[in-house]
DNA sequence: TGACGTCACTCGTACTAACGAGTGATGACT
DNA sequence: AGTCATCACTCGTTAGTACGAGTGACGTCA
């Protein structure tokens, strides 16, 4: 071996050099690393060992493999879409949520109903078990091939007097607009955070090794004192970020949770 | 063997299976797996098989593996602390950003000077090798000991005829109060990724197995045209959310973008 | 009683060996 | 010329074996 040695396991050693030679450009990327026959030979050591030192540079991200071509390079993963979260109301009244214009989608709604449970009542302020109706949509970028899953959780004390109750597969704009025509001054609070995706989430959203997936709740806010809708969103953290505006609240935090 | 047989790879198989049951209640969270040598026994697989149907398992961040002691069940994992994004403004004029009261320094901040580069140039709408200070801080919340890694960028223009220049290392509430006596009206713009950590970040922020890092990065606008400051947030996707506060802007979108 | 060494148990690392399976190019056959 | 079988190369999977290393309990010895 040449440039490995010091910091115990041996994979590790292995896995390290190869990092450096990457991060030195010796192979850029996009570019074939070396089969594992090569690596073998380069640094004298045994296949399970190229092995398992390709997999935990895999794990972080740094290389793809593809069965019966090889190891390649994958450059550092910068999101190719941003999703802007914001909200805008033109002088009509109606909402453009973004992405509205790029995202299409690729089946039909799913359209069912449902109750809520542990983690979906108290976001919607309801107890468990509350009839909901749910919409599930899968979204693809028009451009960029990006998938979302999207799910809207509408209760039935909001769908209620409404075309919702009709209707629950309109979409969130139209949603909005609907609840704003009722009399609603509206509002939405989101949270976002990252894991790991089901095995599920990875074959519907084509993600790959190591990809984490980005998902946010959106509460809509209305007048009355509970909230209206729940929506989730599920994404490939690698093709996907999310942008926000904020500006200053001057109402002293009244946020301030924790689970 | 008993439950496994069909799809694709024996690890596979073995995997499933012990989702399976995991999912079925017969490993509750935090308990123990059996042992390597007992699983060998039950699915009559060898060790290689096992441990890969292990591996497998503990990258979905289903499993921690603690070494001389088992595998143990990691519950589904949801997250501590709620960092919520919003910025308050007081009477006086003075900003909250919220935590500012749960996060503690665990060191002192590191100040240094740096320069744009081609992810941070086109941010802050500069070239680049244009001088910025920079400074780093790892905060930690008393309560959860969830860790942050907070980086402050201010361009030197920015800097120039404020306490800046002088005091670098001051807090991001205090920077947006000083800009703002300084005559800015201050709004911000976020973008929020996720990605799997380096491993240097993977020690920093004590990341445990196949948990992704949250990233979000803001920038300061303030009155002129270019913007103010950049600030980058790091943390563990395991132990936190953000949050943001959504009002509908009257401005159609201006921020319709794609890198 | 207390300190410490030993031992049994756990997972971690490493090697050899063999065969299966996906991919792409080559060349023969129609 | 076009089609298709073959082959070489790649990574994927599985088995078997050995020893290293961390952990905790037990028992001995001072």
């Amino acid at each position: 071996m040449s440039e490995i040695q010091r910091p115990g396991a041996l994979y590790r050693q292995v896995a390290a050099a190869i990092r450096d030679a990457i991060a030195s450009g010796e192979y850029p990327p996009g570019a074939p690393l070396p089969s594992e026959a090569q690596l073998i030979e380069r640094y004298q050591v045994s296949r399970p060992t190229v092995r398992n030192a390709v997999a935990a540079l895999r794990s972080e991200g740094l290389l793809e493999v593809i069965h019966g071509k090889g190891s390649f390079v994958r450059g550092a993963s910068s999101p190719v879409v941003t999703i802007d979260r914001s909200v805008s109301q033109d002088d009509g009244g109606a909402f453009t949520t973004e992405g509205a214009a790029e995202w299409e989608e690729v089946e039909e709604p799913h359209i069912y109903r449902t109750h809520t449970n542990a983690v979906t009542g108290p976001q919607l302020g309801l107890r468990e078990d509350e009839a909901l109706f749910g919409v599930d949509r899968l979204l693809i970028d028009t451009t960029t091939a990006t998938r979302v899953l999207h799910q809207t959780l509408i209760p039935f004390a909001t769908a209620e007097g409404t075309d919702l109750a009709e209707h629950p597969g309109t979409e969130p704009a139209r949603i909005y607009a609907l609840l704003a025509a009722a009399g609603h001054t509206l509002w939405w609070s989101e949270t976002v955070r990252a894991r790991m995706p089901l095995p599920d989430e990875r074959t519907s959203l084509q993600l790959q090794d190591a990809t984490p997936l980005l998902e946010t709740t959106r509460v809509t806010h209305g007048t009355k004192d509970h909230p209206l809708i729940l929506e989730v969103l599920r994404t490939s953290a690698d093709r996907a970020q999310l942008a926000y505006r904020i500006t200053p609240d001057p109402t002293p935090k009244l946020r301030a949770t924790r689970t």
